[in-house]
DNA sequence: GGGAAATCTTGTCACCGACAAGATGGCAGC
DNA sequence: GCTGCCATCTTGTCGGTGACAAGATTTCCC
């Protein structure tokens, strides 16, 4: 029989403490940063004791990792909706910057691989369908480039939406690209595959 | 008169303890990140006690500031050499990502607003001079454009440096990159400002 | 040459991550 | 329905860290 304990209310189980755990770190990063990301403070806002965490994710890499591939997973899901909705890869790389913003602290975490656990093998694989979704994008240029041409467009797509995102969560850019951030980013993306 | 301490030849004052503490400093990220970075552990490898870097730098905030700043200045200086000598917005770009290779550690604490000190006076002031830099890099361009354009020209350009230079310090990039870095961001950058 | 100020040391405190050992309770198998 | 296993969670502990306080040493400047 639960709840027996000083606590009141609370059962010896959590129920769900990988989840809440996962939750509490989303909320403690976008609150200061993956830097001041703390087991215990995770711990305390679960309502379960300092140690809880260890078991579910073994140490703070394992924690940030098991963050980073479920950041992965929602970021192909997302990518893959636009792309089967618009078949544009300049709207799958709006969708790119704004999961940056939205899922802030997914995105913060999931390309600091200094801050994984080597060889995880769930991120590893959503890592893997990640890029996969990227590259189903590219093909839905019209003119698909091919040969050397094509890694190379790949990497400048790649690149230009990253970098934007990744200085605007910085807080790099001027603030009149808050006001419209997807035109923005069209108008950026658009510079890139624009015939001239 | 100096050195009657036990550890023999060492006087108890450094002589540039600042200087040497940033020198740790980057030793220490360039072997394991900005996250692993511990004050203590600069203090031993400068040679000094546990509290010595506090005069110097206040806290840690402070002293990933300064870094941040002389990594903007060294990244100035850099580019502004790279404007004279060639006058083209595509080596200024190239400059950019190998900067950010060769003075990783500088690089990886610059852009992290999270681990400075706010309001620091000396970082401010290099951020600044570095965007003039960039700025000044964007009027070499024979057609220079204007207005509104001009500013998505910017972005777009900042973006798919700053995109490509991140991606490939985190391990995104597939390997054939390595072989030839500048090779391959001239190709990247280049596509921004391919004529087609 | 003498005192003020800069520089560095020693000592301490709260917090953190990791580990170990024990408590609790769900659950499978009989 | 009971019993033993095992996942889950707690308590306790250790070394390391950042920040602060107070004191020691040295330089600097008048």
């Amino acid at each position: 029989m639960g709840a027996k304990n000083a606590a009141v209310g609370r059962p010896y189980h959590h129920g769900d403490l990988r989840r809440a755990l996962l939750a509490a770190a989303v909320e403690a990063i976008e609150e200061s940063g993956p830097a001041a990301l703390s087991l215990r403070d995770l711990a305390r806002r679960a309502g379960v004791s300092h140690a809880a965490p260890t078991h579910h994710f073994g140490d703070k890499a394992g924690l940030l990792a098991a963050l980073a591939a479920e950041g992965f997973n929602l970021f192909a899901d997302e990518l893959n909706r636009i792309r089967e909705r618009t078949g544009s890869l300049v709207e799958i790389g709006v969708g790119y910057i704004r999961f940056a913003v939205e899922h802030r602290a997914h995105f913060e975490v999931m390309f600091r691989p200094d801050l994984h656990a080597p060889d995880h093998a769930e991120l590893t694989a959503a890592r893997e369908r990640a890029g996969e979704t990227l590259r189903a994008g590219l093909a839905t240029l019209p003119d698909a480039p091919t040969g050397a041409d094509a890694r190379f467009a790949g990497l400048s797509a790649w690149s230009i939406v990253h970098g934007f995102a990744t200085l605007y969560l910085n807080g790099a850019l001027p603030p009149e690209v808050d006001a419209d951030l997807d035109g923005t980013s069209r108008a950026v993306i658009g510079r890139l595959f624009a015939p001239r």
